[in-house]
DNA sequence: TAAGTGCGTCGTT
DNA sequence: AACGACGCACTTA
């Protein structure tokens, strides 16, 4: 028996030179994306169901923009993003980060001030790590005052983005 | 300088 | 009521 959620759920994976990612879909855009899992975590609850044709055209539009994203380009376009699961105060970070040009990196406290909030610092880390989007929504450009700060995929994944798209010294 | 500590702040669970 | 992907002031060495 299928659960509400997964009924409307497509997960499509997207096979790149850094592992198999898988990209979620709902019927309103691109809900989620996951970074490749460790051998031992097999995806669970795939869809057997071929996706409708709007959600194929999306997926081709992320796989494209993925391979450009994970060589440190900017992709030119992506699907509709469906952010309906994040609290309001979490769409309105996820949406500034959005504005965070390739190649360039805000600190927290830039964030919180843009989305004229200054004081939600903090705040502001928890909603980039709940960001359902990782890479393309592109929450590994917002670091620390004092450094990198932290990242929930797995702070090499932070490192090696921002190093491709040229924030980074290696 | 560099490294370490404490505390304010705010959204989320 | 407790916890963070923070920032800042303020010690120490």
């Amino acid at each position: 028996m299928k659960t509400d959620c997964e009924l409307e759920i497509y997960l499509l994976s997207v096979r790149t030179a850094e592992g198999e990612f898988m990209a979620r879909y709902s019927t309103k855009g691109l809900c989620g994306l996951e970074f490749p899992r460790g051998a031992g975590r097999p995806v669970r609850g795939v869809s057997t169901a071929k996706p409708p044709l709007e959600i194929r055209r999306w997926h081709s539009i992320v796989t494209e923009a993925l391979t450009l994203a994970l060589a440190g380009k900017e992709p030119t376009i992506l699907p509709p993003l469906d952010f309906s699961a994040g609290t309001a105060f979490q769409q309105r970070v996820w949406r500034t980060l959005r504005r965070i040009a390739c190649g360039q990196t805000w600190s927290y406290a830039r964030v919180a001030d843009s989305i004229g909030n200054s004081k939600a610092v903090r705040a502001v880390g928890g909603a980039c790590g709940a960001n359902p989007i990782p890479v393309l929504v592109p929450c590994h450009r917002v670091v620390a005052s004092t450094g990198l700060g932290g990242f929930s995929g797995g702070l090499h994944w932070k490192r090696t983005l921002l190093e491709r798209e040229g924030s980074l010294k290696i």
